[in-house]
DNA sequence: GGGGTTAATTTAGTATGCGAATGATTAACT
DNA sequence: AGTTAATCATTCGCATACTAAATTAACCCC
């Protein structure tokens, strides 16, 4: 029984439901694969940039991945005491810390990263590349029309 | 200092990365305006498919919205709590809860909706309709496909 | 070189979300 | 009728993520 006002958009054909759901169905589909290694998907983000680029400080891993500081000090520090990575300060400046793998750490991403790859070959499964391709444009342009209204408010 | 093995995506170019983050743009928009209300972005969710159809049951909220039922009892409770809606034990088949507005919540639904108007309407700024259209076909196309390779394993 | 500002990290508090297990009720099947 | 299965809601425990505020360290400017 609908209301009369049909001027409302429906939740389903708004762009922030599609990017929402798009968002939940990759994060089902990671978790399933990950949980069987024992790794939160909070952890696979870092590790994921750790593999192509370690040391970084945490506020480097932070902006990279667009996660707030306080979510990265909980994240690493589970992972510090999983045996993943190494907390470093830094020396010349003792603001920092420096993020570096284990050999553990390091020895996962054989393990692991091939998920991703899998995960977005099935995604785009029968998707022309043209489509792929405005679905990456538009993405980006949505982030920043998004973040042009953010600041002008 | 980048490692020689250039062979990982970098996650700015994977499909997920992008469903996150345009996610999370989204959500923040949202939730910025929704502050000033105080109404979380979570009861957001529910209000605004009430105000289409009211008197649905948890279970069909929970369906229409992609979210666990667990998560919907917390906002629901909250939403009760806070005077937004009324949960009414349903008297043909007494499993099921009915979820109706208050006037409270009713009321709500002139102030509140035009931001999601407002926050698709920027968000979609420069964008050409066929691009729009890319990405919400690209947005359907993924949930199947990942559906379909969770249901394979 | 002191005082104020900025930067990086951390703590605390809250909200959102899931999976697994349980309770309550109804439906389905002997 | 009585047992079993399915459905809806809930509780619990944990992970993720944010904001606000505190802490520590570095920088800058006079």
């Amino acid at each position: 029984m609908l209301k009369q006002t049909e001027l409302i958009i429906k939740p389903d054909e708004s762009l922030g439901f599609n990017a929402r759901m798009t968002h939940r169905a990759f994060t089902r589909a990671l978790q399933a694969r990950l949980t069987k290694h024992n790794i939160p998907i909070g952890q696979w983000y870092y590790l994921r940039v750790l593999w192509r680029e370690d040391g970084l400080t945490q506020k480097a891993l932070s902006d990279q991945l667009g996660i707030m500081g306080p979510t990265t000090v909980v994240a690493l520090r589970a992972m510090e005491r999983d045996g993943l990575i190494k907390r470093v300060r830094n020396e010349s400046d003792r603001r920092k810390i420096n993020i570096y793998l284990s050999e553990k750490g390091k020895a996962l991403e054989t393990e692991l990263s091939p998920y991703i790859e899998d995960i977005n070959l099935q995604a785009s499964d029968e998707i022309s590349e043209e489509d792929i391709e405005a679905f990456k444009r538009v993405s980006e342009k949505i982030r920043l029309n998004l973040e042009a209204f953010e600041a002008a408010a």
